[in-house]
DNA sequence: TTCTCAGCAATTTTT
DNA sequence: TTGCTGAGAA
């Protein structure tokens, strides 16, 4: 009790309003680094001390990283934090799904498909229509797979998803049409669920089931969303079926910072809050803890270009000062990449941490140069956004065997496993998969297989895996690491070495899956887990003391969202990059982008280098990012720009507010530089 | 029917 | 750098 007493010592009075009213729903416009991590947290500790118990209260976020960091940070507080239930709204849908959704005819051991299944399935489909003509250009299978997804999160028809992005291909709306029906038929006969479906059918779910409804909203007395401008129509409707019994709800959002428009989420489910819920009160929270007033400024200079509606400006709570933002021009990426890693030794040697520091970019390929740079200095980094661990091939390859000892319908699997076995190809598997689909047991796969094929390549392959499959029905039980220690040595780890020049590297992709998948009792569990929540691809799960070392954070802007450091080096501000070239044709999709802008600069707390470069080596000429307008140009600190030619070097310093429409317009040893055309925005 | 290889294209963001 | 397609060999 003595800590709530003390709460006013370490919160603002609109923070104190979030924290202490349960009467009312709330909806808090969180601007960034405003402190609403702490709202969360404070109020999780309040609710414990009014008498809710940890089951009771319900913390659904966006990212599983957000997650778990606020309740580590909310548990030192209080240990019986840990115990709040939380998770995505994906893993949330899981959950249920699988204890309740028999009602809805679910059978309870549905997978979960990613998105490279989802093609798979859809490539299969397009095969079975025979919807492709030679004659004609037919979308490519992860266009289809877009097409549809995007459509649901939306609640939009195919035909208007179609005319909005892809016009070219609005004569072919029936057949998409035809194959969204018939992927419906696949998932369902396989007993798959995709990412969208696991929030369809718990919507389904509480609609239908007024008892299960009643029994959740029942459970989770309060509770909490956070990154709320992040969610789509979908997950609003979720948030309201379980909250309006007893709306006792708070969500947390800030429209300036929404960045997941292409999957689907609407910032206005923000405007729409207090529309669903009626005695909303609103809280907003505009003073900063986290940067900077001079990092600040470049934020809310960005904020004043965006057509957002809630209206807030960042005032720095501490009044801290510091070093104006910089912006640095480079001839070339490896330059631009060869001054980062310069800039990372250079805070080092200051005696920072490199954990202090991270590179922040539009798209993870954008890393790979400056990985390679890293490397050759020997600085440690780990990689967050990207390639997921659970996607590479081989991965896939090792988790499609434990796959089908869960769900023995799972077709996509199974054409995996039996795609990679000697003389069985495209055709052989999916008529053998089609069979597998309408038994009931493992063994009896087994003995289907050991009849063996008429094709004697196939046969050979076929009749051993019969065998493997008889021996691994009986480890149907064990722990999942058993399975893949069992699939990998009696059959995987030949196929791998046969088709992979990298074969020891990805053996030992495997052990770190199998030291992933010793954690879990149930192969259930393990399954959903990896391909709903994110799995880093570099960096072992040794544990917390792994996690602590110090390392230089490499991110995309999409997964630095809601984390914070002390350095922070936006790289490749380039026209084409940010803003991505993709959505050039898209009001709404370029807004989108400079949100991103705002979110990437305002993880910076003291000292924020933005870079961008010219690619003179493949003769491209970039043009410098359009959000950089000339308002932002002024203010920023162009001290250093750095034109090398050759092994020469020459250094062309511009101090204070340069010159914006000359300033790079020079011709200079034959080296060409770009001219940027300021006034033109 | 499967496998292999050459040629060519494209290359975002996440659950 | 990988990923896809089409052609031709096994």
């Amino acid at each position: 009790m003595n800590f709530i007493k003390n709460l006013r010592e370490y919160l603002n009075p609109q923070q104190l309003d979030a924290v202490f009213d349960i009467e009312n729903p709330l909806l808090v416009i969180a601007g960034a680094g405003s402190g609403k991590t702490r709202v969360i947290e404070f109020k999780t500790i309040y609710l414990l001390e009014t008498g809710y118990s940890p089951e009771n209260i319900l913390l659904l976020t966006f990212t599983r990283k957000a997650a778990r960091e606020m309740l580590s940070r909310a548990s030192s507080h209080n240990s019986s934090i840990k115990k709040v239930e939380g998770g995505t709204f994906h893993s949330f849908a899981n959950r249920v799904l699988r204890r309740y959704g028999g009602l809805i005819g679910l059978n309870p051991s549905f997978t979960i498909i990613d998105q490279p299944d989802q093609e798979a399935v859809i490539g299969i489909i397009i095969e079975k229509l025979k919807l492709k003509d030679k004659k004609e250009r037919f979308p490519k299978k992860k266009t289809i797979q877009e097409i549809i997804s995007n459509a649901t999160n939306r609640r939009i028809s195919i035909e208007q998803k179609l005319r909005e992005d892809y016009p070219q291909f609005l004569h072919l709306k029936d057949e998409i049409n035809s194959i969204r029906r018939e992927y419906l038929v696949y998932k369902s006969e396989h007993n798959l669920l995709d990412y969208d479906d696991l929030l369809e059918f718990l919507i389904f779910l509480l609609k239908k089931e007024e008892k299960v409804k009643k029994l959740l909203s029942e459970r989770y007395k309060y509770i909490m969303v956070d990154e709320y401008q992040d969610t789509n129509l979908a997950q609003a409707e979720i948030i309201k079926l379980l909250a309006e019994e007893h709306e006792k709800i708070m969500v947390v959002g800030d429209d300036a910072q929404s960045i997941y428009r292409f999957r689907g989420a609407n910032h206005e489910n923000i405007m729409n809050f207090p529309k669903i819920f009626k005695n909303t009160k609103i809280i907003k929270l505009e003073y900063n803890y986290r940067s900077t007033q001079e990092i600040l400024n470049l934020s809310n200079k960005i904020m004043k270009t965006l057509g957002e509606k809630f209206e807030k400006t960042l005032i720095s709570a501490e009044k801290r000062n510091g070093d104006i933002p910089e912006l640095l021009f480079f001839r070339n990426y490896d330059e631009e990449d060869t001054y980062i890693a310069d800039h990372i030794l250079e805070l080092w040697n200051e005696g920072e941490d490199l954990s202090q520091i991270a590179v922040l970019f539009r798209a993870s390929y954008l890393s790979f140069g400056l990985q390679m740079e890293l490397d050759r200095r020997k600085i440690p980094y780990e990689i967050y956004g990207g390639l997921k661990y659970y996607q590479l091939a081989h991965i896939k390859d090792i988790l499609s065997y434990l796959r089908v000892m869960h769900n023995i319908k799972d077709g996509i699997s199974w054409n995996r496993l039996l795609e990679l076995e000697i003389g069985i190809g495209e055709k052989i598997s999916s008529s053998i998969t089609l069979n597998i689909v309408k038994m009931d047991s493992i063994s009896e796969v087994a003995e289907y297989f050991k009849k063996g094929w008429r094709e004697k390549r196939a046969d050979l392959s076929l009749k051993a895996l019969g065998e493997l499959f008889s021996e691994a029905e009986k480890l149907k039980d064990k722990s999942p690491d058993n399975l893949i220690t069992f699939f990998s040595e009696k059959r995987y780890f030949n196929h791998m070495k046969f088709k992979y020049d990298d074969y020891p590297k990805r053996e030992k992709d495997i052990e770190v899956l199998s030291s992933i998948a010793r954690k879990y009792r149930s192969l259930s569990d393990f399954l959903a887990d990896i391909t709903i929540n994110e799995q880093p691809l570099i960096g072992s799960e040794e544990g917390d003391k792994e996690i602590k070392d110090d390392k230089v954070v490499l991110s995309t802007i999409h997964s630095a969202k809601g984390l914070e450091w002390k350095h922070v080096i936006i790289k490749g501000l380039v026209d084409g990059i940010l803003p991505s070239s993709y959505a050039f044709a898209d009001k709404e999709a370029i807004e989108e982008e400079k949100r991103l802008f705002y979110v990437a600069v305002t993880r910076a707390k003291d000292r924020l280098t933005l870079t961008a470069s010219s690619d003179l080596n493949k003769n491209l000429i970039n043009n410098l990012s359009p959000f950089l307008t000339k308002d932002i140009l002024e203010y920023l600190d162009k001290r250093a720009i750095v034109i090398t030619t050759g092994s020469e070097f020459l250094s062309e310093n511009v101090e204070g507010p340069a010159d914006a429409e000359i300033f790079f317009n020079s011709t200079k040893n034959n080296l060409h530089l770009s001219i940027y055309n300021f006034s033109s925005d």
